[in-house]
DNA sequence: TGTACATCAGTGAACGCGCGTTCACTGATGTAC
DNA sequence: TGTACATCAGTGAACGCGCGTTCACTGATGTAC
């Protein structure tokens, strides 16, 4: 072991990246980081003020890996020769990604908005939000939603995912079983889709 | 100081619960519970199997208080001469009354869902879940909601509801101006109600 | 009505644990002359 | 090219803390006869 580690800030943002995706944010600990690192509790701190520094850093790997998934499953949408038909399929696909991330990554998922600082849309490529608006947007070109119906759309959408999203992994629809889940997902989709 | 509180297990769960107001469901502990009641940590164990089955109650009753807030909103609505006004205002008021809990009540809001165990719809007085059940078959009652829509319209409902409230609170629409937020949660309330 | 005794609801002391953080330090690295 | 030295990135030991939980116990209560 040479003394000096070479990258010992990305490895202690990684052990705990892999703590939060078994256990959650709570879990994410600095004296268990640096063990896993090889290196002594303190050496933490020539990278971070503090733990909070690095639960931050974590929460945004985890929002990097959340909008990284909407992007792939979006990738995979076949061509539709109906742009507005497309349109839908995209903003549709991107909330499902948004959901199958919070069900299949939990850990990460409550890490990524379970942690206070993230400031707003600091500049993290594939931004969900930044995804979320684009696709919005899209319908609006493509003819299929009224421009003045655009603002604030948003919030509908993302709050509808999300909130399915929170009550099928921490909260009280966790004890539905695997088709009801299927079928609340799908109404909830469907509802957000023609209220927009 | 009598040797027996009289009502120890009451006194717990008081404390519990007023920590968890101030502070969430993470700061809900044993010790600090015992030392606010004036008695030794291990006598909470008479009452409690262990620091979950406290926390447990707490969760409960934040649930209880939530209910009790929609409950007492609901009932601040004026009567309307027309059935499907009134109903559409009794769902949309119990909406806001379920965001404005979770506005105030940050603490409370997190602690009764972030909490694994609660039994699915153990008989709590008041069950959130149930009142919006009722709004929504109410709906259909007055002819307002077609009967084949209403399975899984409280997912869709219940969704945007929660998603925004945790949006607003402990995610990342935090630092919204309250202007915006209010914007914000109108228009989720406003396109659950359009695609319903 | 009085009393023996089981049961209930507390006490007191201690356990092992792991955490975040600070202190004074030292080994390795890179740069100026 | 060689070397002095500032700086960087670690170490080692310790701090105070508060937690959940267990042990053996004791004081208070209520009930059967």
């Amino acid at each position: 072991m040479p003394y000096h580690h070479g990258n010992l800030r990305e490895a202690l943002v990684e052990a705990a990246f892999l703590t939060a995706r078994e256990e959650g944010p709570d879990a994410v600990v600095l004296r268990a980081a640096t063990r896993a690192a090889g290196v002594s509790p303190n050496a933490a701190y020539r990278h971070f003020a503090d733990r909070e520094e690095l639960l931050t850093a974590v929460a945004e790997r985890c929002t990097e890996r959340l909008g990284e998934l909407m992007i792939k499953r979006m990738s995979e949408v076949p061509e539709d020769p109906d742009p507005v038909t497309h349109a839908w399929t995209m903003l549709t696909t991107s909330g499902l990604a948004y959901i199958e991330f919070a069900r299949t990554e939990t850990g990460w998922f409550r890490t990524a908005f379970g942690t206070v600082s993230h400031d707003p849309h600091l500049e993290i490529p594939n931004d969900p939000y930044g995804i979320l608006t684009r696709n919005l947007d899209r319908l609006v070109e493509v003819g299929a939603l009224p421009a003045e119906r655009r603002p604030g759309a948003e919030y509908a959408a993302w709050a509808a995912v999300h909130g399915i999203s929170a009550l099928l992994t921490e909260g009280p629809l966790a004890d539905l079983s695997d088709e009801e889940k299927d079928g609340a997902i799908n109404k909830v989709l469907e509802v957000v889709a023609a209220g927009l």
